[in-house]
RNA sequence: GGGGCGGUAGCUCAAUUGGUUAGAGUACCGGACUGUCGAUCCGGUGGUUGCGGGUUCGAGUCCCGUCCGCCUCGCCA
């Protein structure tokens, strides 16, 4: 085999001259009769090899050039020479060519069903995913394989420089079905025992901590059982850490400094100090523990307000747990956005549709009205609920403080359900009038942000118990400590009270990373336990590795995961999560290209002592 | 589990809202061509309209079921 001599992006006027070897495969051909161009390729680029029947070619390597089609494997050796036919400005390789003196076929393709070029429309996805292995040639795809690399790299270099060992955890783990549903793994020695696939080494890298690692990292792959999302995949991978003898701040500085150097090797881009929001206000403001502060639009309570109007639809839903205390989350509110400009941009097909859209998250509807110029030039309420405000005009435009060209959309509901519908369609609003903006070459614009003290706890919605919101290992907050333990269990209102000592990163309304203090005192975590409706028994059976693990010299830590697929997802400018993961699966968790899952014989069901009980195919 | 969109030639799409033999571009096959660069020109092959029923004189088009893919709500401690 004529193995090559260089990679197909490499060649320059300075290699002018040199007999060369390229290995690659033929990107496009343009076959003049007796002289026929091809672009070879691989992973480095492209460069334009030349057959020609008058330079001296053997005429059988002329007649098998004749008969190359995109995709076949080739190669080649011939001489470097300056383009005869001028420059391609669209190659790095542009201004040279190689003359062919010798032509080896490595492969013949069958014609491929698609061609991995980025010209064009894509095929449809499923075609893309059966047929991954071509998929992934096109040059848009190696390059984010080529970004995932860079990144891996990136954080092991900065982890290993902050005093990080990377340690490995098992797959095979301890089910602990709390949180997402998990994938099991029957036991061969044990009939009826199984195993579960990680929903994440949370309590592994704790344990570490008790094992005196100091400082732990891994980039691990996790899996939940869930179903997937445009930017969700039940298999998806982590980058995990955990820090020992350290509280909040550390942990904050460290993952602050991984940031900046993530986008400063990546992206070329240094990212400021990150701002700090509160739980609370980025839902009062934003509707969301994410907000998307790329555009300005902000949510703002009216409840006090609509309590003066006469209007039907705001009564009742402020009616609804009038004697909850606030933000709880079965009391009665109403929220409004302001929309600058909005009142010539969301016509009232727009506005009509966003009743429907608030309908998903349960919401009954959006109230709506237009702030126009009046005849004598002042501001007037126009459509929607404008007579049930006109009573209070000037109150609800200096509240707002609208402007002439406004629209105001409302929702009325539980807290619950008014600030997720009125968050998402926030966002569904700024897509409409074209705030978002559009990222650049680079990705940009990188709005970071903390999203700090979250509840410890809420309710769940079918339940009605108690569910930590991070998770169960995550402690109150420092100055929250006493109040945790000397509270009362049945105290609603203080248990809701209760801030936590965890952290998220947020960059463009999406999170990112997020990770906590945790627990390191065998009571806390018992009480936590507790009032997770867990009995002593069911603690011992579950967690007694880690309760023991507590009562045995466990020291102070705290730590973080990176969604590393949403990381590159940024980098890369998608937002489809398939497209930055080598193999992904489809929403049924099908793998397309290895027809995973499939059915087994029966006696590998019987060794791991299981019958199926699914209907015949 | 619920809602929505889609599935027509290898690929990307069209097909007058139920009406003749389902078309185009591209790929592929054959031919021409010595400076192209998404080459060009000429000719050709290629279809169980995802699958199974039904309505109708007649179904790619309407109805029912089903499979697959995507988006989404729930879910994702």
């Amino acid at each position: 085999m004529l193995i090559r001599s260089h990679t197909c992006g490499q060649l320059r006027e300075s290699h002018v001259g040199q007999t060369v070897r390229l290995n690659g495969w033929v990107n496009s051909y343009r076959d003049h009769g007796g002289l026929i161009f091809i672009d070879l390729r691989d992973r480095f680029g492209l460069t334009q090899i030349v057959f020609d029947r008058e330079s001296g070619l053997a005429a059988d390597m002329m007649a098998s050039a004749d008969k190359l089609r995109n995709e076949d494997v080739i190669a080649v050796e011939g001489a470097v020479r300056i383009r005869v036919g001028g420059e391609n400005p669209k190659l790095d390789t542009g201004k040279v060519e190689v003359v062919v003196v010798a032509l080896e076929i490595l492969n013949k393709t069958d014609n491929p069903p698609f061609l991995p070029d980025d010209l064009g429309k894509l095929p449809n996805e499923e075609l893309r995913l059966t047929h991954r292995y071509i998929d992934l040639r096109r040059p848009s795809m190696q390059r984010i394989l080529a970004l995932r690399h860079k990144v891996y790299q990136t954080t092991r270099r900065y982890f290993d420089e902050n005093g990080f060992l990377e340690v490995e955890t098992p797959i095979l783990y301890k089910s602990t079905p709390e949180g997402a549903r998990e994938f099991l793994v029957p036991n061969r020695h044990v009939p009826g025992s199984f195993y579960a696939l990680p929903q994440s080494p949370q309590l592994f890298k704790q344990i570490l901590m008790v094992a005196g690692c100091d400082r732990y990292m891994q980039i691990c792959r996790c899996f939940r059982d869930e179903d997937p999302r445009a930017d969700r995949q039940a298999e998806f991978t982590q980058i995990d850490l955990e820090m020992s003898f350290v509280r909040r701040d550390q942990v904050m500085a460290t993952m602050e400094g991984f940031v900046r150097r993530l986008w400063k090797d990546v992206a070329d881009v240094d990212v400021p100090p990150l701002q700090r929001m509160t739980y609370r206000r980025a839902m009062e403001d934003y509707g969301i523990d994410r907000p998307d502060t790329r555009y300005d639009l902000k949510i703002k309570d009216l409840s006090a307000f609509a309590a003066k109007m006469d209007f039907a639809i705001f009564k009742s839903a402020l009616e609804k747990g009038k004697d909850r205390p606030a933000y709880n989350s079965k009391k009665g509110v109403v929220k409004a956005l302001r929309v600058p400009g909005g009142a010539e941009k969301l016509t009232r097909k727009i506005t009509d549709g966003y009743t429907d859209f608030v309908k998903t998250f349960g919401a009954g509807g959006v109230a709506v009205v237009k702030v126009i110029k009046g005849e004598d030039g002042q501001p007037k309420l126009d459509t929607g609920i404008a007579k049930f405000l006109e009573p209070l005009k000037a109150e609800f435009l200096a509240l707002l403080g609208c402007q002439i060209g406004d629209t105001v959309l409302f929702v009325a509901d539980v807290y619950a359900i008014a600030t997720k519908a009125i968050g998402e369609l926030r966002q569904k609003v700024a897509r409409d009038m074209g705030l978002v903006p559009k990222p650049g070459a680079e990705g940009g614009p990188w709005n970071f942000l903390w999203v700090v003290d979250f509840p410890m706890f809420e309710r769940n919605k079918e339940t009605g118990k108690w569910v930590a919101m991070h998770h169960p290992f995550t402690s109150p907050n420092d100055d929250q400590m006493q109040a945790f333990l000397d509270a009362d269990m049945d105290d609603e209102v203080t248990i809701e009270g209760i801030v936590s000592a965890g952290y998220d990163v947020v960059l463009n309304g999406q999170e990112i990373a997020g990770g906590s203090v945790r627990i390191h005192d065998r009571a806390v975590q018992s009480k936590v336990f507790a009032l997770l409706g867990m009995t002593p028994e069911q603690a011992k059976e579950k967690f007694s590795f880690l309760l023991e693990a507590l009562s045995y010299g466990a020291p102070p830590h705290a730590g973080v995961a990176f969604g590393l697929d949403r990381l590159i997802m940024n980098f890369a400018g998608t937002d489809n999560i398939r497209d930055v993961i080598a193999f992904p699966k489809t929403q049924t968790g099908a793998d397309l290209m290895t027809r995973a899952p499939s059915p087994v014989p029966e006696n590998q069901l019987r060794d791991v002592h299981i019958r199926s009980i699914a209907p015949a195919p």
